[in-house]
DNA sequence: TGCCAGGCCCTCTTTAGGGCCTT
C-alpha cells in the first residue's frame, strides 16, 4: 500500500484569507494503517495568538515566540511530506493553510487532499458526530494526547483512517484501500457507498 | 464580547437557509 501523510495544523484562527497564520503543524506517515514517520513543529510566524485560540490549543505567544520561523518550518515540512498524497480531517481547512503557508515560502501543492471527515460521514453514517474527538471515542481509539495539539490529532486522524479502512476491507472486500479510493468515497454521495464500493 | 471563512449536506430546497466541521 502507498504511503499517506495524515497531517493536521494549529492556527490562529479561521482563515488564512483574513490574516490567521498557523502555529504548529504536524505529519504522520502511514503505511499499511501504521504510523512509520513524524514530523512535527511549533512555528512563529509573529503574529499574536488571540486568547480563546491559546486556551482552546495550550499554545501560548511564548511557546510560538520559541519557535523557528514559519518559512524554515514550511521548507522542512514540505520537503519531508515530499509527494506523498495527503489526508486530513476536515481536509479543506488544512488545505487552505496548507496552501497559504507554502505560498509565503514560494513552493506549490503538488499532491491532493482526502478528508477524513467526508470520509466518516459515509462510511461511519451513525457515528454521533464527526469532530474528531467524538469519532476517536465512537471508534474506541486508543488515546493520543492532547487534543487540538498538531502532534495528537494528526496521529488521532491516522489511527481514524486505519479504522475506517479495515471496515471498508471487511464490508466490500477490497484489499488495496488506497488514497484513490478514499478521494472516490468522499465523492460518493452520502448514503450511496454500498452501490459505488460494491462493483470497485 | 462576539464575530469572522468556506465547503459540505440536509430540508420546511433548487430564485434558500442553517447546522456541521476545522482554529
Amino acid at each position: 500500500m502507498a504511503t499517506m501523510a495524515v497531517i493536521d495544523f494549529e492556527t490562529t484562527g479561521l482563515s488564512p484569507n483574513r490574516g490567521d497564520r498557523a502555529t504548529e503543524v504536524a505529519v504522520v506517515l502511514v503505511e499499511n494503517g501504521k504510523p512509520v514517520r513524524r514530523y512535527q513543529s511549533l512555528m512563529n510566524a509573529g503574529v499574536n495568538i488571540p486568547g480563546r485560540i491559546q486556551a482552546l490549543t495550550g499554545i501560548t505567544n511564548d511557546m510560538v515566540a520559541a519557535a523557528p520561523a514559519a518559512s524554515a518550518v514550511m521548507r522542512e515540512v514540505s520537503d519531508f511530506v515530499e509527494d506523498f498524497p495527503l489526508v486530513a480531517h476536515n481536509a479543506a481547512f488544512d488545505q487552505r493553510f496548507w496552501d497559504a503557508e507554502l505560498a509565503r515560502v514560494k513552493r506549490n501543492r503538488r499532491q491532493e487532499f482526502a478528508c477524513s471527515m467526508l470520509i466518516a460521514r459515509r462510511v461511519l453514517p451513525h457515528a454521533p458526530s464527526h469532530k474528531l474527538g467524538e469519532l476517536a471515542a465512537f471508534a474506541k481509539l486508543p488515546a493520543t494526547g492532547r487534543f487540538h495539539r498538531a502532534q495528537a490529532d494528526a496521529e488521532m486522524a491516522a489511527q481514524l483512517l486505519a479504522y475506517m479502512t479495515k471496515l471498508v476491507q471487511r464490508d466490500y472486500r477490497i484489499r488495496d484501500v488506497d488514497h484513490d479510493l478514499w478521494c472516490r468515497v468522499q465523492r460518493t454521495p452520502v448514503g450511496a457507498l454500498q452501490q459505488v464500493l460494491a462493483d470497485y
